[in-house]
DNA sequence: CCAATGGTTCAACTAAAGTCGAACTGTGGC
DNA sequence: GCCACAGTTCGACTTTAGTTGAACCATTGG
């Protein structure tokens, strides 16, 4: 247990629009996303609602992102770069990460 | 308990994005979506993967859908009359029913 | 009116997701 | 080299979601 250089991606083909709809259906994640879409961002940036979450519990959400395809993250230095996989998403399910982002925010 | 001629459904404007999405993100209520999309089907007509699946347990897809918004269901005779709430979708979330099911269907 | 049909709801259970402290690790700075 | 930092992973737990039989009800057909 540690933190792998590279984590496991999927690849695009394997993308699946249940996980992908799953990923983005909670709150803080869908934060993320949004967050995401002007360019990659370091972890510790990208700030979430709830600005005292527990690490390991941020962590769980960037796995569950990364694990459905949403994100891609790498290390960078000590820390982590987070990408949001536009092009991925949008060859397989074209128009949808669109129409999630640009939905009116959470409000 | 009983089978209230009318169950609740949200307003157009209280339908929320990340309940749509969760909605969505499961195969058998994604597929039921999906045969909406045509027009309204009574409900012992829209077939499931599992065929032989418990009516609660229909029961209960539909209500998931239903609550958020995805799908309305009205009496109808001594069935149930399914739709899709395609415009309030599309007023709401622009773009955003179309691209999911217009996605690649679950293989 | 009675029975069959088609569906909702409840309650009890199982399964899956979220939460978070603690242990761990790669990197960079000193 | 060593320590602090950023983040992942594990494990134990809490919480939420799915599954199903049984009870119920409204409608239709006989």
């Amino acid at each position: 247990m540690a933190t792998p250089a590279n984590l496991p991606h999927p690849e695009r083909a394997d993308l699946q629009l249940p996980s992908v709809l799953f990923a983005l259906s909670d709150p803080d994640r869908l934060e993320i996303a949004r967050q995401l879409r002007a360019g990659p961002l370091d972890m510790a940036e990208c700030a979430l609602s709830n600005p005292d979450m527990p690490k390991s519990t941020k962590s769980h959400l960037m796995k569950v992102l990364r694990e459905a395809g949403v994100i891609r993250n790498e290390a960078n230095g000590r820390g982590r770069r987070l990408t949001l996989r536009t092009e991925d998403l949008e060859a397989r399910f074209p128009g949808l990460l669109a129409a999630v982002l640009d939905a009116p925010a959470p409000d």
